[in-house]
RNA sequence: GGCCCGUUCGUCUAUCGGUUAGGACGCCAGGUUUUCAACCUGGAAAGAGGGGUUCGAUUCCCCUACGGGCUACCA
């Protein structure tokens, strides 16, 4: 079954479907997706960064393909040069792979393809669905400013859409597809509803420029389709773009994906994002320390539901995710939330994964990486670190006391809290320390009976053992700290302070 | 200017004509507590405004307001 229908607007006859026009009334049908495997794809222009809204969008277009079995593609908009460099490009990639959004086959380049979006431009102009223009840029630019002044439509109507061949002067021309004028198309959209355009609100838009080069609107619908993406899948800033580009289907005849156009994230301040809102490549949330996980969980949530669900791993997204749980309106980023979902993910997360995803935030940020011997002593005091942690700074530093070495550095605050006094409840610990069975329960009963010795609770006597153990003031339980280091370490770094 | 889309607690959202409008983050109060975090209990907090349709509208329709998008030989 053919995804595009097309008919006259009354009733219609074979010879209305054989015009030589795109013909009026285009309805895009989502039926034939339903048994064709399912292929979704990400599309970004390489800026410099993958941004938070691209983001999710990629992460959409793949839980929607990892769930039903079908294949997400990749393919770079790099049609313009300048922006386009191996570095630019580059920058998406990492985004992608750092959330674990795997594509698909090779990346596709858009710009390595211009020959067979020329090959279509005039595939169309054989078939008389598109017709060769020799306006000029600056004239057509004239017009359209007079028209804005003037309050009128600044709809362009190329005066060489029915002249025919033999008066056509021998100059440069662009090609531009023949629009229908009348009646309507409508966009079956899978979140938006069906949006209605009028055919008179469409101009005959330009598909090779007057260069040779294919414009973008030519270029997407071209790439879709010899790409046999079924769903797309994309910001809702191409939503009145997709009425155009049905022009090219219905010329070619052939199936229109189905389309969910969804809604933009806006900055914290409701306002479109921008470089004004500081962190806004994909990147810097991963410098900032945010787990994977944590941005993936919350980037599915931002601008989708599944019923009261916030925290899902990312088999449970896959599982659950369906176009008809997107919203319809801009969603606002939120730092706290995602920050919250952070702490869920690394508290859950497995003690190996969690330690080499702090390698891999280390790396970027620059600092060095952990020794092996780092690494196992993290990987055998994460149980009472990564509960109370929502980034990887935060893990890191209540991290401090496991990672350093004797004699262990002290922090402005701890040593002020180490004065005589403490020091000296200090010195009388380690004697019982030095036999005593290593355990949580005794540990507790021991310090707690030296502070009931000095009339004093445990909290009086917490603050200078913690500073004595870390050289910092947070940190995980100090019986914790005990129990990770050892009896050995416990009593030197004790000794340590008392001197 | 024209066309298109959107609007439920501060934020993300549930509700698919009948609910004390639910949850989560955040916030406030109290509790627990050896720091931070976490945790427990409780609390404040929403249908933009106006018209319809209906026995009954957050839900369906229209208008207004306010956001946003598109209107290029940019992508």
């Amino acid at each position: 079954m053919r995804a595009l229908v097309s008919f006259g607007r009354v009733d219609y006859t074979p010879e209305d479907l054989s015009l030589p026009m795109v013909s009026e009334r285009l309805i895009a049908m989502p039926a034939a997706a339903s048994d064709r495997p399912v292929v979704t794809r990400f599309a970004p222009s390489p800026t410099g960064y993958l941004h938070i809204g691209g983001a999710r969008t990629a992460l959409f277009n793949w839980l929607y393909a990892r769930g039903r079995g079908g294949k997400f593609l990749l393919r770079i908009e790099d049609t313009d040069r300048a922006r386009s460099t191996p570095e630019t490009t580059d920058a998406i990639y990492r985004g992608l792979r750092w959330l674990g959004l795997d594509w698909d086959g090779d990346a596709i380049s858009q710009f390595d393809r211009a020959d067979r979006h020329a090959e279509v431009a005039h595939q169309m102009l054989a078939d008389g669905t598109a017709y060769k223009c020799f306006s000029v840029p600056e004239k057509i630019a004239e017009f359209r400013e007079k028209a804005r002044a003037e309050g009128r439509s600044t709809l362009f109507r190329s005066p060489w859409r029915d002249v025919p061949e033999a008066e056509h002067p021998g100059a440069p021309f662009a090609i531009r597809v023949k629009a229908p004028r009348d009646g309507e198309t409508v966009i079956r959209d899978a979140v938006q509803g069906d949006v209605k355009i009028r055919n008179d609100q469409l101009d005959d838009m330009i598909i090779l420029r007057s260069d040779g080069t294919p414009v973008y609107m030519l270029a997407v619908v071209v790439d879709d389709h010899d790409m046999g993406v079924t769903h797309v899948i994309r910001g809702d800033d191409h939503l009145n773009n997709a009425a155009r580009q049905m022009l090219v289907y219905s010329a070619m005849g052939w199936d229109v994906p189905v389309w969910a156009h969804i809604p933009l994230i806006h900055g914290e301040d409701g306002k479109k994002l921008s470089k004004r809102h500081g962190a806004l490549g994909v990147e810097e949330w991963q410098a900032a320390g945010y787990p994977a996980a944590g941005m993936r969980n919350y980037l599915a949530r931002l601008g989708w539901s599944h019923g009261d669900d916030e925290f899902f791993t990312a088999r449970q997204a896959i599982d659950w995710f369906d176009l008809d749980g997107i919203g319809k309106a801009p969603a606002r980023f939120d730092t706290k939330k995602l920050a919250n979902l952070s702490g869920q993910h690394i508290a859950q997360m497995d003690d190996a994964a969690l330690v080499a995803e702090i390698q891999a935030y280390l790396a970027v940020v620059g600092q060095p990486t952990l020794s092996d011997a780092q690494n196992s002593k993290l990987k055998s005091a994460m149980y009472c670190l990564k509960d109370r942690a929502r980034t990887f700074p935060e893990l890191l530093e209540k991290a401090h006391f496991i990672l350093t070495f004797r004699p262990i550095d002290l922090d402005e605050k701890s040593t002020g809290t180490l004065d005589t006094v403490s020091i000296g409840i200090l010195k009388e610990l380690t004697p019982h320390l030095q036999n005593a069975s290593w355990s949580r329960d005794t540990l507790e009963a021991i310090v707690g009976s030296l502070a009931e010795a000095h009339e004093t609770k445990l909290g009086k006597l917490a603050g200078p053992l913690r500073a004595a153990l870390a050289g910092r003031s947070v940190t995980p339980s100090v019986f914790d700290m005990m129990l990770v280091l050892g009896r050995e370490e416990t009593i030197a770094r004790l000794n340590d302070a008392a001197k």
